[in-house]
RNA sequence: GCUCAAGUGGCGGAAUUGGUAGACGCGCUGGAUUCAAAAUCCAGUUUCUUCGGAAGUGUGGGUUCGAUUCCCACCUUGAGUACCA
């Protein structure tokens, strides 16, 4: 019998299915493990050879966990809001629905035959109405939160209503807009319903607000700060520009240091973690009040600047303050005399785009505004500046320079030559600024003399606050997140308009469904594609969607334009996959499913969401937990991301001059042209089929191809995979080809899972003929040649050496070499000529992870009825591995030189004795003496001298 | 600039409580089988070598009986971030 793999996967695939032996159940005596992959977003491509890497490995994770004994979650989905359906959509007019299922057929085709132990029964599509509803659901949960700075968390926004009704808001410790005023029970009981409403919204933590947006014209729509990389696109590099506009914000910002401290709950690589606490970016410090000094030409009233510090300790080291071009201050207090001065700099400023700022750090820019503060211990007059170091956007927008601890203050006052005080005890500040912490003294700073950091910070935010004029205080860079896309494929928010205040619908109505339109752009004055619907009205006499003309503001009212981000359903699928598809009606998940599964055991995908996806749904979870819905503070315990598969591009060289194609080894020092030929076309050998090229595009019809020994050689380079470069690899192919667990251990034998690492067609031959071993271990031309012999010695201990491998690598996800262990096991037990049921059975199981369709197919002919996958995992037994002698290395100065077979049970003396009495040591020593002679028994023996 | 990760044969990679560097596989070379090819099997494959050996894990130093593994400095590549006060 031959190893007919085509044959075998296609059946065991369907007995899969039919019988769903990977079914997950939400009652179980065995402990709970969910194991769960990113889910895609189904692109029209389809799936390449890197997509399913991840995949297989938590794959096999989790058939590891079954064998285990474990009651595993094991589900996979699709992620089908997103923007290339709808760019698609623009072009042809195809409703993105229609595109999207169609992808999405294409998708589970390339995963079924892969053989993936997915329980499909709960798949989810983020585009489907009964889901998107929950989505809706949960954005009006942020609606009704606000977040509670002491008891902090989020709580109902009713509770907050009732302490403005009883006491106002001053006692009122919140998470909430800067620019709230203070009012009183009864300042709050007199405002109208819409005064209230607007108060509110700063609460919330979903709020409407005008917010400087980056604004993507050629998508048409705004982009979040993640989405957004290099000042372009992420999707389409297209062009990003500031523009104000009245966006929904999620207010993640209330939760900054909740995200930062969970962190260190959860089991994530360090380099996920450290991209987190950057991105949150907190910095301790103090604000600081400095009041400006009163001129003749001032308002009367007196200013104050506000400025965050890290740095408090340094405050006598301040010899000037630099605002933010953009600070409203700087009208008020310029002088006459500079007026013109600051107002020429604040246009320059104006006028470069954000991008130039960030990629021109250094030059220096600025004006003075003749304006000066007082210092708040000295009483010294500070000069004010503006400068476009400073961001408007973060801390105040202000900055107290203390150039002698600050480069960039530094470098500013050099730049105007403003005097550059040193407050570091011997310290040099000729050169540059002194920036660190450590290791130093204060001085000519009053009471601050002699004191080091720690010390000096505690006093001063002490005597600030004193003055009343500072306090400690926290800054994080997390900004809140805008959640509004101006875009058709998205989630409709449940949200209609009184009297251009937002109103959410109530939860038994919805989902609100996404209407149809007859274009996907945005309309003619300039509003989003929602805008083209005709029946796009909230009726609240019949709670239904109705047609724009019914539109009165009394009953009907229009309907929210705008639609949801693409990480608003992916911010909470992995809850939705915990109730059974049957059980989903009424809840977004039961309160039974939620606690029974509790959040992802094992979570495997990009790194690329790191500050998205990964961010948002710690941030949903948490409001979640806040509120009562789930249990959990945390949605993925244990994170690890996959490495990417490069592709290996093939070029062809054409003479620049003559056209013609001229074999990689035969360009020499001629002017060529690199150009990017199909790999389908290029066999293991870099040898190019070069009629297949010539009829691949018409303008190749006629080259000319020079050859080397008949030969037309092309050159490799390792780049990203994808379409344009034409070294797209579709697994397909290779399963037709080689089959699906052929594929499965090639992905892992390429290299350790987090790696980037090139995929290489070629090599495959190595795993596919492992395969083939395997099976002659157990199948020859007569039918299955496993006997009930008992195992020899040897047989039983490759079998246990392989079994302690394995569990460890699983354990470690190191699935790179637990293959090829499987392979000196199977190499090992040919030599043997094992045939031992005792040891080809627990073998199998052993396997059958990774390579499940082969593993099924013998186990069934052993003459077993269950399926492989609920067998339990082989037990390591370390009798079988211990060893009476061992070949010991004999090194001279620690370099191994021979080695001798001696017993284990040897005492040192005797084993120095049996190595010196040795022939080669006598030739290595070469009358020699030895300083000293090192024995490790059981591991090795150095010779020094 | 800052933060983090990684540098090992022609290629993917293996080896860390410090103890035989290059497992396993690809590719390559030679052989068997075959009319031939594919497939399969066997042997070899880090470099240098006077065939005894010697050197060798990005570079230079250090700790140690012994370093791919630990420490210091540097170089290169990749990722994240970018005037964050």
């Amino acid at each position: 019998m031959k190893y007919d793999f085509n044959q075998i996967e296609k059946k065991w695939q369907d007995h899969w299915a039919k019988n769903e032996t990977f079914k997950a159940v939400n009652n179980s005596d065995k402990p709970k493990y969910f194991v769960l992959d990113m889910f895609p977003y189904p692109s029209g491509a389809g799936l390449h050879v890197g997509h399913p890497l991840g995949y297989i490995a938590s794959d096999i994770y989790a058939r590891y966990k079954r064998h285990k004994g474990f009651n595993v979650l094991h589900p996979q989905g699709y992620d089908s809001f997103g923007l290339p359906a709808e760019q698609y959509a623009i072009q042809t007019g195809q409703h993105p629905r229609i595109t999207t299922e169609a992808n999405i057929k294409t998708y589970r085709r390339q995963l079924d035959q892969i053989g993936f132990s997915f329980d499909w029964s709960r798949e989810v599509r983020t585009s489907n109405p009964e889901y998107y509803k929950w989505t809706q659901w949960i954005f009006i949960q942020l609606f009704e939160s606000w977040y509670n700075n002491d008891s902090n968390k989020a709580e109902a926004i009713n509770t907050l209503v009732s302490e403005f009704e009883s006491k106002g808001n001053a006692s009122v410790n919140a998470a909430c807009d800067d620019d709230v005023e203070i009012f009183t029970a009864d300042e709050w009981n007199n405002y109208s319903s819409e005064q209230q409403q607007e108060i509110l919204l700063k609460y919330r933590l979903t709020y409407l607000a005008e917010t400087e947006v980056n604004w993507c014209p050629d998508l048409g729509t705004v982009l979040a700060n993640d989405e957004i990389v290099n000042g372009v696109s992420e999707r389409g590099g297209h062009p990003v520009v500031r523009k104000k506009m009245t966006q929904w914000s999620m207010r993640i910002s209330a939760y900054a240091e909740r995200l930062l401290q969970g962190l260190d709950t959860i089991d994530w690589t360090d380099a996920l973690k450290d991209i987190q606490k950057n991105w949150i970016g907190k910095s301790v410090g103090a604000q600081v009040e400095f009041n400006v000094i009163p001129t003749e030409h001032s308002d009367k009233e007196p200013h104050t600047i506000s400025v965050f510090t890290t740095r408090p300790d340094t405050i006598f080291g301040v010899s000037f303050m630099t605002l933010a071009p953009e600070h409203e201050l700087v009208s008020q207090i310029t002088t006459p005399k500079q007026k013109a001065e600051v107002e020429a700099y604040i246009v320059k400023t104006a006028k470069r785009s954000e991008r130039d700022r960030m990629a021109d750090v250094k030059t220096i820019s600025g004006a003075f505004t003749g304006a000066y503060a007082e210092h708040p211990f000295s009483k010294e007059p500070i000069p004010i500046w503006i400068g476009d170091y400073v961001l408007a956007s973060y801390g105040t927008g202000a900055v107290m320079s203390v150039p002698c601890g600050d480069q960039r203050d530094y470098d500013f006052a050099k730049h105007f030559k403003i005097p550059i005080p040193n407050i570091f005890e011997g310290v040099d500040i000729s050169e540059g600024a002194y920036a660190s912490k450590d290791n130093v003294k204060i001085t000519n700073s009053d009471f601050l003399d002699g004191m080091n950091y720690k010390k000096a910070t505690k006093r001063a935010i002490y005597e600030l606050e004193q003055l009343g004029q500072g306090e400690g205080k926290t800054n994080y860079r997390l900004r809140d997140a805008v959640f509004s896309r101006q875009r058709y494929w998205g989630e409709p928010f449940p949200v209609y308009y009184l009297n251009g205040m937002p109103q959410m619908i109530a939860v038994e109505h919805l989902p609100i469904r996404l209407p149809e339109v007859e274009k996907y752009l945005p309309t003619e004055e300039g509003e989003p594609p929602l805008g083209r619907a005709d029946v796009w009205a909230w009726d609240t006499a019949t709670n239904s969607v109705v047609s724009n003309d019914k539109i009165d503001n009394k009953t009907v009212h229009p309907l929210e334009l705008n639609t949801m981000p693409g990480w608003a359903g992916s911010s909470w699928y992995f809850f939705r996959y915990m109730e059974e598809a049957a059980n989903r009606d009424g809840v977004f998940a039961s309160e039974d499913a939620l606690n029974y599964w509790e959040n992802v055991d094992l979570y495997i995908g990009g790194s690329e969401h790191a500050t998205g996806h990964l961010l948002y749904s710690r941030f949903w979870v948490k409001l979640l937990k806040d509120r009562g819905f789930v249990n959990v503070e945390e949605p993925f315990k244990k994170l690890i991301n996959q490495g990417m598969i490069l592709g290996t591009s093939a070029f062809v060289y054409r003479d620049e001059k003559s056209g013609e194609f001229y074999s990689k080894g035969l360009i020499a020092d001629r002017k060529v042209q690199s150009i990017h030929a199909d790999v389908s076309f290029v066999n293991a050998s870099d040898e190019l089929d070069v009629e297949a090229f010539k009829n691949w595009r018409p303008e190749f019809k006629d080259a000319e191809f020079i050859l080397e020994d008949g030969i037309y050689k092309v050159g490799r380079d390792v780049e990203k995979m994808s379409k344009s470069k034409y070294n797209v690899v579709n697994p397909d192919d290779i399963v037709s080809d080689y089959g699906a667990d052929s594929l499965r251990l090639y992905e892992m034998f390429l290299g350790p899972l987090e790696q980037y690492k090139p995929w290489n067609t070629a090599g495959i031959t190595g795993v596919h003929n492992f395969l083939k071993k395997l099976w002659k271990l157990y199948v020859d031309d007569n039918g299955l040649k496993v006997t009930d012999a008992e195992p020899a010695k040897d047989n039983l201990k490759t079998l246990h050496k392989t079994i302690k491998k394995v569990e460890e690598d699983i354990e470690n996800f190191s699935f790179n070499t637990s293959v090829s262990t499987f392979m000196i096991a199977v190499n090992e037990l040919t030599a043997q000529k094992c045939r031992s049921q005792k040891i080809l059975d627990p073998l199998l199981v052993l396997i059958s992870p990774y390579a499940p369709h082969i593993a099924e197919e013998l186990w069934s002919q052993l003459g077993y009825s269950d399926s492989i996958s609920t067998a339990t995992f082989p037990k390591f037994e370390e009798k079988f591995l211990v060893e009476s002698s061992k070949e010991y290395p004999i090194s001279f100065n620690g370099k191994m030189r021979f080695t001798m077979e001696l017993p284990l049970d040897l005492s040192k003396d005797d084993i120095e004795a049996a190595v010196m009495a040795h022939e080669k040591t006598i030739a290595q020593l070469d009358g020699r003496t030895p300083k000293k002679v090192i024995v490790v028994p059981g591991k090795i023996v150095n010779i020094v001298g």
